[in-house]
RNA sequence: GGGCGAUUAGCUCAGUUGGCUAGAGCAACCCGUUUACACCGGGUAGGUCGGGGGUUCAAAUCCCUCAUCGCCCACCA
């Protein structure tokens, strides 16, 4: 026997060492499986593409979570011959990245980006990024990540970078993608347009006025911004309704805290005549409801607030003021004018910007945007239901997949949440004035003067003088083609022929709308095809009070602390066992280290099983005692039940089986009572023992493998016999009982 | 305002399509150590499965309703 068998398991000591036999041998890489006669030529594919980790610093236990899931779901498929490939990326995460370096540049230098500028700056942000590549690639080895670092991928290398130009071309060309001036969503201080989605609604207490602008106007209104009311152009109504009816069409003018207004009233159903006073003041600048609605009415546009969330009206007490200042110096005009009705306070919930916590500030701007309402044609489609040529629009691209069951989200309650989403989306903007990510392929042409000429294209036009559009994507966007940039398109690689589309997307809950949307989208469109064919949303991690881990908090772990501590399979029984999809994880240390004990005891009863088998010859089944063909019957029951679990991905449900009939069957029951006979005199009676006992172990390692990989693999290789071979790659078990 | 989830042992949670005396980890109590394992074994105690109603031979599981907690979405000024 292996001497290493004689002191308790010891992770630390083993971990890193299997690791690196995995990756020499090669079969993290499909292609080297295929090669070495592991799986077949024309096996059947399993395919996942691993949601790339931003790189923003290091990954959380939520992130250990999804390495774990995916590895399972990976190493099953492995070692049931299909021919596998996981493969591994890292995101650039444009707006993430870039505010967290520009919080390090200035807490460490006192300088904001422009300090440096646009070259200098991104240097230091690739600089940061590529840091937290490395490390977070440590991390995934340590986790037991099969993925094929020979295929490993970022979202803004040049492959990818060539990939989105294609893509924004494409969508350019179909008219998807286009270029307009409307209210969007502005983040004075992270200065760029956001999202809706990147938006956080916050409730906060606000005060709302009621108001005239001047005493001669005859309706009053309310609102909680009172400083956008220097910008209004119009008074809205609803059209039934009788107070207000006399006025509808009428012009008036007025001065409002030093500025003058010119009002015009108008009727639109939009208006709730229950609420407040009935009438709006219209600020088709400032606001998207008043921005669609003066569309409507054609009412003219007055914007009087800046990027920076200041004044810009011509008033001397105004001009220049933060918008909070302006509010205060508005409604002490109003009480002094004595134009204020009444003050009340309210709930408000008011949009945040994700990245910097900054209040939103709609403003008017010249941006791009993916029309997800215009109809297009697909040029080929294996979408169930759509033909080539059809006439669809982006929105129905994105219900028809989940609707006709070609992708499926798991747990399902989530269709709805995705539905609600797709059915309220609006105009996706997908530029940012951020330097950090993919600079928008597009030209304005500088020496013409006069009409601006505008070129997209994958590459810079040659003749003329042109500049591109300084704007970089929304992240989402080359995300967005992830499952397929990742694969080598849009060249028609063997990989993008073989591996797309992809088995499964695994990811969590908070990113249904951003990525899992983001990418049936552009799939669908691209490729006329979906990108996975089942969503397996996992739950956060969290503390073992259900709180939100949080760097604030203090209660966030380390996963390669407790990697450290318990070992990393004992950490991925715990991230698993009675986690089913799309729950949340109340994780403590407690549950770790009973996964601990558990690989201890995967530890000794292999010992002993292993110290057993003297004189047994392992490839030769003796006649088996009754008592023996019943427990090994027992096994292929439990082989079926597993191999069922996993292939409907009942993961938390598999290893929980595992670890319970591994203690409490085998350990205490099976192995207890084989101890006399294996004592005993009666020889036949002891080889059919050691027999059983062997084939009971081994297939046990094999199904415990994909949820603990090493200590199983530490101890397969201490099985004489098993010198040469890698559990990793051995056959799954059979399932059908024999 | 709309939607979703949760409520099971002292604590944190499982319980897959309704079906054997409802499970695990931790905590508690008792007993046990000349060998696979004290990172242990054996045993004990602990639950009217949030309340109420219904369907069924059978419900923690399905339906209705109420309560509490949590989450997501939303341009009521």
């Amino acid at each position: 026997m292996n001497e290493k068998f004689l002191k308790p398991y010891n992770p630390k000591e083993t971990e890193d060492a299997i690791y690196k036999k995995w990756l020499d041998s090669g079969f993290f890489d499909p292609d080297v499986c295929v090669e070495k006669g592991i799986c077949d030529k024309d096996a059947e594919k399993f395919s996942i593409v691993l949601p790339p980790p931003n790189v923003t610093g290091i990954l959380h236990t939520g992130h250990a979570a999804m390495l774990v899931i995916e590895d399972i779901m990976v190493r099953f498929e492995r070692m049931r011959g299909k021919k596998t490939l996981w493969l591994p990326g890292t995101d650039h995460a444009a707006i993430a990245t870039q505010s967290k370096v520009e919080k390090i540049l200035m807490k460490e230098e006192k300088k904001n980006r422009h300090d440096l500028g646009r070259e200098e700056f991104l240097k230091r942000v690739e600089k940061f990024a590529q840091d937290s590549h490395d490390t977070i690639v440590g991390q995934v080895k340590k986790m037991g990540s099969s993925v094929d670092w020979s295929r490993e991928a970022f979202t803004l290398d040049e492959k990818r970078n060539f990939a989105v130009r294609v893509a924004f071309k494409k969508m350019y060309d179909d008219g998807l993608i286009y270029r307009d001036y409307r209210v969007i969503n502005w983040d004075p201080k992270g200065q760029t347009t956001i999202s809706d989605d990147e938006i956080i609604h916050e409730e906060r207490k606000a005060n709302v006025y009621t108001f005239k602008y001047s005493k001669d106007f005859p309706i009053s209104i309310a609102t909680t911004r009172p400083e956008t009311k220097v910008g209004d152009t119009a008074v809205a109504v609803h059209p039934d309704d009788k107070r207000y009816k006399k006025y509808v069409g009428k012009e008036y003018d007025a001065e409002f805290c030093g500025v003058p207004l010119h009002i015009k009233i108008i009727a639109d159903k939009d208006v709730d005549p229950e609420y407040g006073t009935g009438a709006v003041g219209v600020t088709p600048a400032h606001s998207m409801i008043d921005f669609e609605m003066s569309k409507r009415h054609d009412l003219p546009m007055k914007q009087v607030i800046n990027e920076y969330a200041q004044m810009t009206v011509d008033t001397p007490a105004l001009k220049g003021k933060k918008t909070k200042v302006a509010r205060e110096i508005i409604v002490e005009w109003l009480e002094k004018e004595g134009l204020l009705e009444k003050t009340e306070e309210t709930d408000q919930n008011i949009s945040t910007a994700e990245r910097t916590g900054c209040v939103v500030e709609p403003l008017p701007k010249l941006q791009w945007f993916i029309d997800t309402n215009k109809e297009i044609s697909l040029q080929h489609s294996n979408i169930k239901g759509v033909k080539a040529g059809d006439k669809i629009t982006l929105k129905e691209l994105m219900r028809t997949v989940i609707n006709n069951g070609q992708t499926q989200i798991l747990p399902d309650r989530f269709h709805k949440v995705y539905f609600s989403w797709v059915d309220n989306l609006r105009p996706w903007c997908i530029s940012r004035q951020i330097w950090y990510g993919h600079r928008i392929p597009v030209w304005y042409r500088t020496d013409k003067g006069g009409k601006e000429e505008i070129y997209c294209g994958i590459e810079a036009p040659k003749d003329g003088i042109w500049e591109q559009d300084p704007d970089t994507l929304d992240t989402w966007f080359s995300a967005g083609i992830w499952t397929f940039s990742t694969l080598g398109w849009p060249d028609e690689t063997e990989d993008f022929k073989t591996y797309h589309p992809t088995n499964v997307l695994e990811t969590g809950y908070d990113i249904i709308f951003f990525w899992v949307a983001r990418m049936i989208l552009m799939t669908t469109y691209l490729l006329g095809d979906i990108p996975f064919e089942n969503v397996y949303i996992h739950g956060l991690v969290r503390d073992k009070q259900g709180r939100k881990m949080s760097k604030s908090l203090g209660n966030a772990v380390d996963p390669l602390e407790l990697l450290e501590k318990y070992g990393a399979d004992a950490l991925r029984m715990s991230l698993i066992v009675g986690v089913p999809p799309g729950n949340d994880n109340n994780l403590s240390e407690e549950k770790i280290r009973a996964y601990k004990k558990f690989a201890n005891k995967i530890w000794n009863a292999s010992r002993f099983v292993v110290s057993n088998l003297d004189g047994l010859d392992t490839d030769k089944q003796p006649k088996l005692a009754k008592k023996d063909e019943k427990i090994l019957h027992e096994l292929d029951e439990l082989t079926k039940d597993v191999t069922e679990d996993l292939e409907n991905f009942r993961l938390y449900l598999a290893a929980d089986k595992l670890y319970h009939y591994f203690w409490h069957t085998f350990a205490d029951i099976i192995i207890e009572e084989s101890k006399p006979r294996l004592e005993g005199d009666d020889e036949a009676d002891k080889t059919s023992c050691q027999w059983m006992l062997y084939t009971m172990l081994t297939t046990m390692l094999k199904l415990l493998h994909p949820f603990m990989p090493f200590i199983t693999e530490e101890i397969w290789d201490n099985i004489s016999g098993h010198e040469k071979s890698l559990l990793m790659v051995e056959k799954w078990p059979n399932k059908e009982p024999k």
